[in-house]
DNA sequence: GCCAACGTTGGC
DNA sequence: GCCAACGTTGGC
């Protein structure tokens, strides 16, 4: 059964266009259990992601992309040079684990953090909860279609 | 740049 | 196992 989930992303750090460049990337440097659980037990390939530009002047959803691969150990935990690196980590038994992700489409219309608040049907969604910091939050199926046809894409 | 809210750490 | 202190997130 295909899920739908929200990941978020600094566009300056890694947008939907470097993924649109690059095709598929590891989804890695999450560094929270909760979001980490959810990579590693709940998403399967196929399953649709959409990604979402945070911190930037008008945050909102740009674009659509799909699970891969299933998760793996996040690489980025073993590295002492990187910033994600995890002295507690080992390879026999690594904490971090990140799903690959692959490039499905840009938004015609980019889904603004405003109009997901002004959408009736979106008021439970996760980002809207007070505090919510979550990086990675699942998104119902009902609100997967809301957005879709929102943003200039037909199902 | 501010700051509220949250997750993690570490001393006890 | 509690909880204060700290660092981070992310909208505004």
């Amino acid at each position: 059964m295909k899920k739908h989930w929200l990941f978020k992303s600094e566009p300056e750090t890694y947008g939907i266009n470097h993924l649109q460049q690059n095709c598929t990337t590891w989804w890695s440097g999450v560094r929270n259990y909760q979001a980490r659980n959810f990579m590693r037990d709940d998403m399967s390939i196929g399953d649709i992601v959409f990604f979402y530009h945070s911190n930037i002047k008008t945050p909102g959803i740009a674009g659509i992309a799909r699970v891969s691969k299933m998760a793996e150990a996040d690489l980025t935990q073993f590295d002492p040079k990187s910033e994600y690196y995890d002295p507690k980590a080992t390879k026999d038994e690594p904490r971090w684990f990140c799903v690959e992700v692959a490039f499905v489409e840009k938004f015609k219309n980019f889904y603004s953090l405003e109009k997901i608040k002004n959408n009736p049907h979106l008021q439970k969604m996760r980002i809207l909860q007070k505090g919510n910091r979550l990086s990675i939050t699942p998104i119902s199926k009902k609100e997967y279609q809301t957005i879709v046809q929102a943003s200039g894409k037909t199902l």
